[in-house]
DNA sequence: TATTGTTATACTCTATAACTATA
DNA sequence: TATAGTTATAGAGTATAACAATA
């Protein structure tokens, strides 16, 4: 049983695992460079509640807790670093008074804004300097792999 | 002045900016779905000195931190833990008596080699999903991306 | 005097276990 | 009894400052 034979056409020596090992590599030193380049004011674990604040809205510490995969007293400490730094504010629920809600504040929003500007504009430059037909391909190989890690 | 003018051809709203995002959001995803999911005896930090080794040979913990882009108090400590572990050995510099050389042990080695069968499995797996027209879009922006990232 | 590596100290992220308040 | 959140405690990664040994 060959790999070849069973998943068509491709390109001379590559071969699926060969694109898998090609492709981790691309990824993980692309995703080490954006998170390097232009995360300078909050940690990851703290741009991660804030990105999910902003765009999903307010939330409990638990459901970020479940968004971000990490267990919940994790999530209580990265939530109080946010508030002390006034980049959420905490409210008990009214209805459920086990529950609280964390909600993003303004200058949250502005720092969700600017490190979206600042990683959008680290990886734009190195956009430019490809050619258009590459872009092309990356633009469809982006939307490939995002439904790709969905599943 | 139009992104469109510039940048030639594009889909309907794929601007170059959109485009970063697209494949800002997808790499980020991708890179953190593949750390989670396929190392589990070591972290990013240790696998990273691993296959440092690994791949480049033996080291100080000088050239090891210059490698990773951090502090030498800080490889000081992951050699350390590396070493209590036996996946790698510390052994004194013959001629300059200040250094130490990091080897990385057999244990060390089969290690690595575990982690990167299992990562290249995990995606493989998720590949084998896509038609071939679809691998085909992200081999070649694998190989464009790892381009432009060590540009 | 400069360099290599380490130790001291401190902060963050992560986890599990145990606790409080509420449902 | 179960759930939401927190506190207690511990391990790992990161940093800066200070130190020892060597060049």
């Amino acid at each position: 049983m060959s790999a070849s034979s069973e998943h068509g056409p491709q390109r001379p020596g590559e071969r699926r695992q060969d694109l898998a090992t090609n492709l981790r590599i691309a990824v993980l030193r692309l995703s080490r460079r954006l998170r390097n380049e232009s995360t300078l004011e909050v940690s990851e674990a703290q741009h991660s509640v804030l990105s999910a604040l902003f765009h999903l809205g307010p939330m409990t510490p638990g459901k970020l807790a479940e968004h971000d995969h990490v267990q919940r007293p994790s999530m209580t400490r990265t939530v109080a670093s946010l508030e002390e730094r006034g980049l959420v504010v905490r409210r008990q629920d009214s209805d459920d008074k086990r529950s609280v809600v964390v909600h993003i504040t303004d200058d949250g929003r502005a720092l969700v804004k600017e490190i979206k500007r600042r990683r959008t504009a680290w990886l734009d430059k190195r956009l430019a300097r490809l050619t258009a037909a590459e872009r092309q391909t990356i633009a469809q190989a982006a939307t490939i792999l995002r439904r790709m890690v969905e599943q």
